[in-house]
DNA sequence: TTAAACTCGGATAAATTTGTCCTGTTTAAA
DNA sequence: TTTAAACAGGACAAATTTATCCGAGTTTAA
């Protein structure tokens, strides 16, 4: 579904986000043990998170990775994948034709787009705030 | 969503069926001309189905691929999607945990869950007959 | 001033997916 | 019996994705 870049930048932000939230910063090396990620590659996918705007690096000791209250609360989650994976998926044909096009469908258009147009929505409808307070309570997991 | 792969088996797959429906065979050239994919990569995805029981393949002159009427009403797209991607996509978990655990769901279980569930539930109610009725009919296509 | 704890970013490597090539085998018809 | 049209399948190549390595820059505090 998602590529695994995009997994562990979701992941990566989700935590960032519960640290936030009362007042901490987390170190890419927490970052990797905490969401069970590869460290360097995983630097790279927050590298483009933070180029993207959606979370804020601080170099130096005691620096790390941070997420404004504010950010946490008006960020969806489709931007994340938007910012990794591109919008290729809220838009792609599902049978892989050039574009989609309602006008000229490919013979599983009306199924497919509506279930994409559901992964839309339920991605644009998901805010970091709402993925991170079942994790900072405990309800919800980052690993197995 | 669908690895290339996939997307290639079902575009052919389809192809077969609107054949068969009038007692023809295609040829491997004439799939990858009309559904505009690369002939030695979807001859081996072609195959995978052959091997998979999805359709039929017939050597030497007038040789080519077939499908069987009950077999394109009976075959489920979920069956090629397991043939060629695995069934991974319809038990994976969306952040990229090891394994899909509702006693210990990730931030985006719900959510997503539900996604994968309409997605399973609309590819096992889609018969490859349903699929070809469209394109034989000239109302869908699978080039653009 | 120095050391330590951090991020940044380029280069490179490994793994996977996608794609091609070439040879062999089967089959029908000339 | 020869020939040509077709699938089968192994080997290889290209492209993309995933992952690692390492040196450089930044910041704080001792
Ligand atoms: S059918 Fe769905 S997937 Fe295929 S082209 Fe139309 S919208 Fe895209
Ligand atoms: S949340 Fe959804 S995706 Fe994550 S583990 Fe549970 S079922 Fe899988």
């Amino acid at each position: 579904m998602f590529s695994r870049a995009c997994e562990y930048s979701i992941r990566a932000t989700i935590l960032i986000a519960t640290h936030s939230m009362v007042g901490e910063r987390v170190s890419l090396k927490d970052i990797a043990r905490k969401t069970d990620s590869p460290l360097a590659f995983t630097g790279k996918v927050l590298q483009q998170l933070v180029k993207g705007g959606i979370v804020t690096s601080v170099q130096g000791v005691n620096g790390g990775f941070e997420i404004g209250q504010k950010q946490m609360e008006e960020t969806r989650l489709s931007q994340i994948v938007a910012a990794i994976d591109g919008e290729q998926i809220f838009r792609a044909c599902g049978l892989g034709l050039q574009a989609c096009n309602a006008k000229k469908p490919c013979p599983l258009h009306d199924k497919f787009a509506s279930i994409r147009n559901d992964l839309k929505t339920m991605l644009e409808g998901t805010s970091i705030l709402d993925l991170s307070t079942g994790l900072k309570d405990g309800l919800t997991f980052l690993q197995r």
